[in-house]
DNA sequence: AGCACGCCGACT
DNA sequence: GTCGGCGTGCTC
């Protein structure tokens, strides 16, 4: 038997740890908990065998610790996972450990906690220290003295007991007992003990025709049930069915979007019937059966059956109806919410259950589909796949078919329909018993599309997304693991997710920056997702209208095989895209002003013909710079080195734009969007006292403001991080889109977001393209994506789209590229200059930023880094800097970075293994460097 | 990372 | 003389 296990641990080490096993056995890929470093710790085994460690240094041997409990009797991350985790670490220089961390949602199973238990000392007090009495020594008050003594006799009997505990029995707060703990009154052990992360709520169930019957006949209440009082229905005959009305099977398990508590509690809400739509199981959605009419009359066949029971009044009535509604069986929770807006009390449910017409039972909480039917529509599934999707499908099924693995490129323009051959595609996996796996960057800013798989797929959905607290988020990996979920779809970090015998990775966006985490390991969803798939031997397609110039390079040179898809659906054409020159529209008018003319009378045209438009200004905020006109100083972040954004305040105050010298209205503030820093919008230049302030660069805050002010008729919306928080803003901000509440939408690139919304006509861009001046090779890419997905917003329904472009360089070539919408033209220009300038995809790039509290450490390390560098030579790799990075500064932190280009991967691969020992020996903390593979952010 | 251990100033 | 601040250094 296997004497010890390595374990690696979720801290900054690049190492595992030994430890015996004991008599326990252990697997690799197993979670244990250990102790470490007076904690208690849960890793992962990456290891099991028989070798003793020996020390480095012989004079002090390493004592050997015992793994104190497996938590898995077999591998909770199989060895596909295991291996994904072991190549994320290595390629991204990340520790195993943290990087395993990441994988597994379960540590929130774990809970780690303190106990206290008496010490040898703590004895001697408290037999000796009646008889001397207080101390007049110690600092403490007689209270939390009378507190410690209560507490050592709390604890005499040598049981150990956690802080709250002995709190609530004596009054003494930790603080007290770790003061005790230093005087050795008290001992501290941590414990660590591994829980069922679900919880328990309760349903509603109606109780069925046969239990009432069963009752009826005298024989009382099923025994598990629980205790009924007060007479049973009589006259319940097999009729009575009636009363589960069109039950229909019991409801499954439904996934769940996982809103925070209450942030979509009143989403999942038909308008009409005022009840909620449910999804069940697979196939089409069904409007679940409803127990209302649209007029708020109980339905026929149930006010008869009704009528049989005896002496319901109208309450109680109602809440039959509600429950029959759902398919006889719903959260206590829900039905709550529902109640108390149809104006039943509370206690009515409480009387049903008294009455034994109701039945409480408790289930471990579960996900019930909330807000994703809001919109009552039918699904791209239902449709017939065009030409394109249709051999696109055929290419997917075809490479899942042969089996192994096979890297796809999905090229679709803007509104060919890619969701639709995702699903198709995802049900074709499933056809073959397999699993599929679809990432997005973002769910929270498109819950369209989470909608549609949860619509196609049902209850085999899992949905995993950053919202997700860790309780739901374990609960949904079990799902998975379990193989109840066999359909993932979720954010980069779903690419862990432990499905089994996956058939298909797909992964929607795949040039979203989202797709990379910025912490460690800083992983590529995109390329971790491609890594999966060829560790699985599965089908991998990367799809977007506007590839990644890696993706499109890869597939250039054949190791991804393309799928184009490059017509619209129902042969809709393209938007008509027309630039606007607004240095000629300056000379023009004289005036600087947000919106051209073209685009106020588009934007009018828009509305008087009764359609929708939007409006790109891609800045929250209301100025983006605020600067004095005497000394030409900007308002600067504390904290950062970041221009501070005017927020203006609800106050009624005018504000024209450049106007110097009034005051803000209440409310307004100056903002740091990259700390959170806040200062009030100070009257004077608090560098030279002036009080010229001048506020300059129209944020989407402003642009709202405007255009409220040009078209007073308008229905005006803004989507921006400040008015859209949660999922819940975003879906009843798009659902005031759909209805045409709103059809004026002004907001950030938020609104680009892959929203189908069909009555936009009109898109208007301002500002978009000032990321050209960026210090990031990338930031035409960036651009280029940002039109072509504004643009894909307009004629999506049956009317053509137009769009209108502001800008100051139209000479630049993204702009002629995206003007006829043509990525390919644009991929090969950018290419060009990516070659010339040995910029990826045509390099390898790691960017290592070097960071700390102080500019001289900061650069100090960075010098000698790029010392080092220098003098290695590594072949085959070029070095740029050291040099500030472009934000120099943030959160108080100095910013320094040097850029690593490498013609091919191994190259760089050699350097990064030698670099990370080397700051280990130079005794330059691993914290201060940043290794940043890949990077997508230079700033 | 987080926790021990240890060395200094503040207060009784 | 004790308490408690946080600066190194180690963790199987």
């Amino acid at each position: 038997m296997p004497r010890f296990v390595d374990v690696a641990l979720p801290i900054p080490l690049d190492r595992a740890f030994t430890y015996g096993l004991g008599e326990l056995e252990a697997c690799v890929g197993a979670r244990v908990l250990v102790p470490f470093s007076g904690q208690k710790l849960m890793g992962i085994v990456v290891r099991v065998h028989d070798e003793a460690p020996v020390a480095d240094d012989p004079s002090k041997p390493i004592e050997i610790k015992r793994v104190e409990q497996v938590l898995d009797d077999e591998a909770l991350l199989s060895d596909e996972l295991m291996e994904l985790g072991r190549w994320i670490a290595a390629y991204y220089c990340a520790p195993l450990g943290e990087t395993l961390r990441g994988m597994v949602p379960l540590m929130a199973e774990v809970k780690r906690h303190f106990v206290y238990r008496i010490g040898e000392r703590g004895r001697a007090v408290l037999y000796e220290g009646a008889a001397k009495g207080s101390s007049l020594r110690s600092k403490l008050s007689a209270d939390d003295q009378n507190r410690e003594y209560a507490a050592l006799n709390y604890l005499e009997a040598g049981d150990a007991v956690k802080a709250a505990t002995i709190r609530s029995a004596t009054g003494a707060n930790k603080a007290l007992l770790d003061g005790m703990v230093k005087k050795k009154w008290l001992v501290r052990e941590a414990v660590a003990e591994s829980r069922d992360a679900r919880r328990v709520e309760m349903v509603a169930v109606l109780r069925d025709s046969q239990g009432l019957g069963i009752r009826e006949q005298g024989l009382g209440g099923e025994g598990s049930g629980p205790r009924v009082q007060g007479p049973g229905p009589r006259a319940q005959g097999s009729e009575g069915d009636s009363v589960a009305v069109r039950g229909i099977e019991p409801e499954p398990e439904v996934p769940d979007a996982g809103h925070p508590d209450g942030a979509g509690a009143g989403e999942n809400v038909d308008r009409v019937s005022g009840l909620e739509f449910r999804v069940s199981g697979l196939g089409p959605v069904s409007e679940g059966p409803v127990g209302q009419t649209p007029d708020g009359q109980i339905p026929a066949e149930l006010s008869v059956a009704a009528r049989r029971l005896p002496k319901l009044n109208e309450n109680q009535l109602a809440v039959m109806a509600e429950l029959a509604g759902c398919g006889g069986r719903e959260l206590v929770r829900e039905l709550r919410v529902r109640l108390e807006r149809a104006g039943v009390p509370e206690s009515t449910l409480g009387t049903l259950v008294k009455r034994g017409l109701v039945r409480l039972e408790e289930v471990a909480q579960s996900f019930s589909v909330s807000g994703l039917g809001a919109h009552g529509r039918r699904f791209a599934h239902e449709h017939r796949l065009n030409e394109a999707q249709t051999a696109a499908l055929a290419t997917i099924v075809a490479a899942m078919d042969k089996g192994g693995f096979a890297p796809h490129l999905l090229f679709g323009v803007t509104g060919s329909g890619k969701t639709a051959v995702y699903i198709a595609a995802i049900q074709q996996a499933l056809d073959r018993g397999r699993s599929a796996l679809l990432l997005v960057p973002e769910i929270g800013l498109t819950p369209g599309t989470a909608m549609h798989m949860v619509a196609a797929f049902g209850g085999e959905v899992a949905l995993l997304h950053s919202q997700l607290t860790p309780d739901k988020r374990a609960e949904q990996w079990h799902r998975i693991r379990r193989g109840e979920a066999r359909v993932v779809i979720g954010t980069r970090s779903a690419v862990f997710s432990p499905l089994t015998n996956l058939g298909l990775i797909l992964v929607d966006e795949e040039h979203d920056g989202a797709y990379k985490q910025e912490e460690t390991p800083r992983y590529h969803g995109r390329d971790v997702a491609v890594m999966r798939a060829k560790l699985a031997g599965c089908a991998v397609v990367l799809g977007s209208a506007t590839p990644s110039l890696e993706s499109w390079h890869n597939a250039e040179r054949g190791r991804y095989a393309r799928i184009d898809m490059l017509e619209r659906v129902s042969n809709r054409p393209m938007p008509a895209v027309e630039l606007v020159d607004m240095r000629e529209e300056f000379r023009a008018t004289g005036q600087e002003q947000i919106f051209s003319r073209k685009l106020l009378e588009e934007t009018q045209a828009t509305l008087d013909r009764g359609e929708q438009a939007i409006i790109l200004l891609n800045r929250r905020g209301y100025s983006f710079v605020v600067m004095c006109r005497k000394c030409g100083e900007k308002m600067e972040c504390e904290n950062c080195a970041i221009s501070l954004t005017y927020h203006k305040g609800q106050g009624s105050g005018i504000r024209e734009q450049g106007l110097e010298g009034d005051v803000a209205p209440p409310g307004s503030r100056l903002e740091c969007h990259y700390c959170g820093f806040k200062v009030g919008v100070p009257k004077a230049c608090p560098h030279c006292t002036s009080e010229h302030l001048y506020f300059l660069g129209a944020g989407s805050q402003q642009g709202e403001e405007r255009l409220a002010g040009l078209f007073p008729g308008a229905r005006i919306g803004r989507m921006d991080r400040d008015t859209v928080r949660t999922r819940g803003d975003m879906e009843r901000l798009l659902e005031r889109l759909h209805s045409g509440e709103i059809n004026l939408l002004v907001g950030t690139q938020m609104i680009a977001k892959g929203h189908d919304i069909h009555g936009v006509t009109f898109v208007g861009v301002v500002g978009a393209d000032f990321a050209l001046g960026l210090p990031d090779f990338r930031s035409a890419e960036r651009v280029f994506q940002l039109l072509t997905q504004v643009s894909g917003r307009a004629g999506r329904g049956d009317l053509p789209g137009k769009v209108l472009v502001q800008t100051y360089q139209p000479a630049h070539y993204v702009h002629e590229f995206s003007q006829r919408h043509d990525f390919v033209g644009f991929a090969a220009r950018e290419m060009y200059f990516r070659r010339a300038m040995k910029y990826p995809p045509l390099s390898v790039l790691a960017n290592v930023l070097v960071q700390g509290e102080t500019l001289e450490e900061v650069l100090g390390w960075s010098a000698r880094i790029g010392r080092w560098l220098e003098r290695k030579k590594f072949p085959g790799v070029r070095v740029l800097g050291p040099a500030p990075a472009p934000i120099s500064r943030i959160k108080r932190i100095y910013r320094y970075h040097l850029l690593l280009k490498a013609e091919q991967r191994s190259r760089l691969g050699v350097l990064l293994k030698e670099f990370v020992p080397w700051l280990e020996a130079e005794e330059i903390p691993r914290r201060n460097v940043v290794v940043d593979v890949d990077a997508v952010h230079l700033m």
